[in-house]
Formats: structure tokens, sequence, C-alpha cells
DNA sequence: CCTACCGATCGGTAGG
DNA sequence: CCTACCGATCGGTAGG
């Protein structure tokens, strides 16, 4: 029953969920050229030709490799999706039972993703562009991932580390300002993603802890 | 009876910033097409067919009224930041000389504007889809409200009422915060958007303003 | 001649 | 993997 093969390259060791590889992903050129292209014009605005052509490739080759144009954005982002959940289920292996370390690594982690895999973020917006067999899926693997910080805020509630506002609602907050970073990040910028990161887990934070309010401080 | 009502569908009351119609534009049957359309399809997905049939128009007919249908987006995007831009001010001008209240109104405005106008405010996202000679006039309008934004950030912690953070990321991280209600808000939700509004200044206050440091607190 | 369109089709490109 | 194509549809425009 034991599995002779020890190093799989999709083993990594758990404590490594902070360090990017640059680049963070190994794609198949058409992939890569994908992603590029995606991100840049949009999937409604990139043609199989263009895609083929970035990667060298003749259109028939690209039909070889993938069976149509969706099944290339549903495999790029499903390698996101993994590559951010292992990462997360280290990170909070990692954190131990502190609550607030809990919803830190968690942000920690989903920061470094959108930095260091800032492409992949972008496309997750072009989940909209999925067709009715395809899309469920891709949310669902998106909300997945929002309802594992939903329970560490709730978690944090429970034991009264964190206020008391609506859970939903302060996890909504939370990840929206999060996912803003991949908007504006630039990897030649002056801050490093983990500067980034120590950064948002306290503008996180500020959003889940309890404090007098501010409204009242007029 | 108790106050003469001036009429004027151009003219409104800057008292009126926090108010708005349903619908809250009067949009040509094709804008309105195009809008529906470009949120739940994308610019590209939708073709020039689909908004002039969802209108009850034939394809010239299009034609006759927009030059090409790149200014039909352009026309949305055009509209839906004059209405921003307009109140925005009246809002300012209503909050007076207090900091902390012009801010306020801002994140109010911008909170009310992305649920009212919500189809609008996913149509920002579109500007990428626009050509060279289109994009950058709308990049420009884009920007023009965060700085109005960055600027009273700015001011209040001039005047010591803000924390002493970058401006700039502050404001970065309250723009996104904010325009994260868009991908969520329903119209036929619980929460209206006054109630989201109050809601969401609270978030951005916790995020501009001075406290004690939340990583000491462990 | 104008306007507000129409039926039909233009040159190219979409996914396959 | 290429060359050679398809049914249909793309954004945009012809004459009437």
């Amino acid at each position: 029953m034991n599995k002779q093969r020890v190093t799989v390259p999709s083993e990594v060791d758990p404590a490594d969920w902070q360090r990017y590889e640059n680049p963070p992903l190994q794609l198949h050129p058409l992939l890569s050229a994908a992603l590029d292209l995606f991100v840049r014009l949009g999937y409604h605005g990139t043609s199989v030709r263009a895609i083929a052509a970035e990667a060298g490739m003749t259109v028939p080759g690209l039909y070889y490799n993938f069976a149509n144009k969706q099944d290339i954005l549903t495999e790029l982002l499903t390698l996101s999706n993994q590559e951010l959940t292992r990462r997360s289920h280290a990170a909070l292996a990692a954190a131990g039972r502190n609550p607030r370390a809990r919803f830190a690594a968690l942000i920690r982690c989903m920061v470094l993703h959108l930095t260091h895999m800032q492409k992949f973020a972008h496309l997750v917006r072009e989940i909209d562009s999925l067709d009715d067999t395809h899309r469920p899926k891709h949310v669902e693997l998106r909300d997945r991932f929002q309802r594992l910080v939903l329970t560490e805020v709730i978690a944090a509630q429970t034991l009264g580390e964190f206020g008391s506002g609506d859970p939903h609602e302060t996890t909504r907050a939370v990840l929206s300002l999060c996912n803003g970073v991949a908007d504006w990040f630039r990897i030649e910028g002056a801050a490093t993603p983990e500067q980034i990161a120590d950064r948002y887990v306290d503008f996180a934070l500020r959003l889940v802890l309890d404090r007098e309010s501010v409204s009242d401080r007029t």
C-alpha cells in the first residue's frame, strides 16, 4: 500500500506556506500565455488564436492540449485555489489555537497570495465569464476560502476576542479590504509582499476587534 | 404644501445628495439595455446585436444613436462619474469644515452610490476593456474621485484628527473596503443602503483613526 | 431633400 | 501537432 515515491513536487513543507518561488507555479506555456492575456484583455477579449500565438503554437495545437477555451480558464482557477487552500491550512496548523493568531495567519496567507500570485488573483473576476456548467464549481471554491475566514471570525467572537458585530458583515469587509491589494500592488514597488501583509493584518484586525465606538468620539 | 417644489431635472437641491430615485437615472433604452448586459456578460461578452435586441431596436438603429460600441460604454461611465462627483461635492459642502464629518460624508456618498447605482459601479471594471483612445479619460475620472478622498484624509491627518500612517496606503484600503460593497449588496436584502453606509463609515474610520496598536494587545 | 430606420450583407474572426 | 476548413457570429455599414 505504501507509495515508493517520496519526493512528490506537490508535497511542500508546511512551514513554507509563506515562501513563494518566482514564478510561483510551473505552468504549461499555453496556460502561462493565457494567464497573461486573460488578465490584460479579459476572458472574452482574448481569442484562442492570441493564446496559441503567444505560446508559439497553432490553434489546433491548443485544442490538442485543452478541450476548449473554458477549460484553460478553469485549469488556471483551480491551480490558484489549490495553492491558496494548501497554504491556508498549513498556516492555520502552524498558528495553533490562539484565535487572533489564526485570523492573522489567514489574512497573511491571503495577502501573500494576492501579491505573489497577483495575475491569478485578477483571474477570479473572470469566474462570471464561465458558462453554467463550469461556473458553480469555481464559485464554490471561492466561497470555501471565504468560509474559512468566516469560521475563524466566529470562533474568535465566541471566545470574546473579537467585537460583537455580524460576523458575515465583518468577514465581507475584511475580504474586500484585502482583495483590493491585487488592484494596486506592483512587484517593483517599494513595499514587499511581507510588509504589505503585516499592514493588512493590522487593517483587518481594526475591522474585527471590539473598541470604543468611533462615532461617539466626535 | 409646506414647501414649494421646483422640479428641474438637471438642478437638484444640494441637500438631496443622499436621496436616490428609482431608477437613479433616466437612461436611453439602448444605454439601459447595454448597462444590464455589460454587467451580466461583460463588455466583450455583449454583442451590439444583443444590446439592440434588448432595447427593441435594430443594429443600424443603434448606430444611428451611437458611433460605436465603445461610445456606449464611455457614455455610461461618464454619467455614473458625473453623478458621484456632483453628489460628493454637495456632500462636502454640507459637511462644513470638520475633517471627520467631511471624510464621513465622502464615504457615505460612495456607499450610497455603490448600492443605489450598483450596476454602474460594476461597470467601472470594464474601463480596461476600452481602447487606448478612450481608456485614459475614464481612468482619470476614476482617479479624480480617489484623490478627493485622499485630500480629505491628508487634511484630517494634518489637523491631527486621523492616524499618522501613509495617507495613500490608508486611502487605498478605505476605497477597497467600500468598493467591495458592490460585490455582495442586494437591493432586496435586509439592510438598506443607508444602514450599510452608516456601517461602512464606521469601518472606514477604524482604518484611518489613530489608536493603540492592535498587535501589542495580544 | 430629410429623418429614422430596414433587410441584407460587408470583411474578418469566434470556437471547434 | 499542421493545413484546411465548417456553421455562426462578430462589429460595423451598404443601398433604398
